[in-house]
DNA sequence: AGTATTGGCATGAAAACCCATTGTATCCCC
DNA sequence: GGGGATACAATGGGTTTTCATGCCAATACT
């Protein structure tokens, strides 16, 4: 199945990498449920062919990041590397001790059902703070996940990148 | 039809392929017996086909670290490659029959029953100091077992960290 | 026999699963 | 180029399954 046009909301190009883009806004239902947009899901299943995503809070934003599993090992094995260049260094260890919690312990790892929606889970939904709107940015190898709210009153954001945003939200006859 | 720990499919090791991950608050009860969360039990399964955990005391934390037999046995090769390389050295074989005797002197085996409960062996319930909470945290190769209290006490532990540790209480309708 | 330990079952809550509906973009045919 | 027909994504609702945990029975231990 060969299918080259844009999803129905949210847009990608043609180019078929293994990379997360473009942009989407999705509705969280009473359940804590949203739909995970079709064109991040296929680079997921592109990657590794597993149909989860790994949830984190964002390291600088008031959003939450989000990945798939493969891309977790990989960051695994990069933490391991740097642990064995100064296996000696007692501080070094600590450190690692502490990335690697905040790796694993402090993500959740979630599978989205067969039309594609995962539930948020509680906890994730707190730390970045998502409503019943969610916005969805791809970032090349992660994706990120915010309140659109929020993302227009971060003053760290560039105005071309809130257009976008302003954008999903007039679609869906919504202002802000 | 899943086993094969020495079967490499990919270049990856068997050891990276699945990482445990996330984050519960379980209850122990009189007897000493806790749930151990599905999503750890769901990667031991997948890792190997034993049923049981192996529990030791944390090298730097006042905690529990805890894995699969079959990490266990990689963890053994591992380190008899790491004395062969260093078979030389005389403190090198003495650092080996250390680690060796941690490995395996200083940890329990215990199996957990159908519904995935196991009983703390006194001895890992008092070097852990686990009371009647136990927070399990997902740690890649490995997760970790805590007494919730220790774990907002420890100062090498960060603020983001233990922000997971009081919302789990919260979940239960607990304060710390 | 009395006490401690293990295995099995019951329960209530939460999560995963399945089916149905709707709206939108694309395709096809005129 | 217009006007359906089609395919698929997003969403709503309801049902089944699983999970954590309490409870009780069966077994071993002293």
């Amino acid at each position: 199945m060969v299918k080259a046009q844009g999803a129905r909301k949210g847009s990608r190009t043609l180019a078929l990498e293994h990379l997360f883009q473009g942009s989407a806004l999705n509705a969280v239902d009473a359940k804590g449920r949203v739909s995970v947009p079709a064109f991040l899901r296929a680079v997921i299943e592109r990657r590794g062919d597993s149909r989860t995503i790994v949830l984190a809070k964002h390291d600088q934003f008031d959003a939450l990041s989000a990945y798939d599993p493969a891309y977790a090992a990989l960051r695994h094995a990069k933490l391991e590397r740097l642990l064995e260049k100064e296996e000696t260094n007692p501080e070094a260890e600590l450190e690692y001790q502490r990335r690697n919690l905040m790796a694993f312990a402090a993500t959740e790892e979630t599978p989205y059902d067969t039309s594609g929606r995962i539930v948020l889970p509680p906890m994730m939904r707190r730390k970045g703070q998502i409503g019943d709107l969610a916005l969805f940015l791809g970032a090349g190898e992660t994706f990120q996940i915010w309140n659109p709210k929020l993302f227009l009153d971060d003053a760290r954001i560039p105005e071309d990148m809130k257009d976008i945003a302003r954008f999903r939200l007039e679609e869906r006859g919504l202002s802000a």
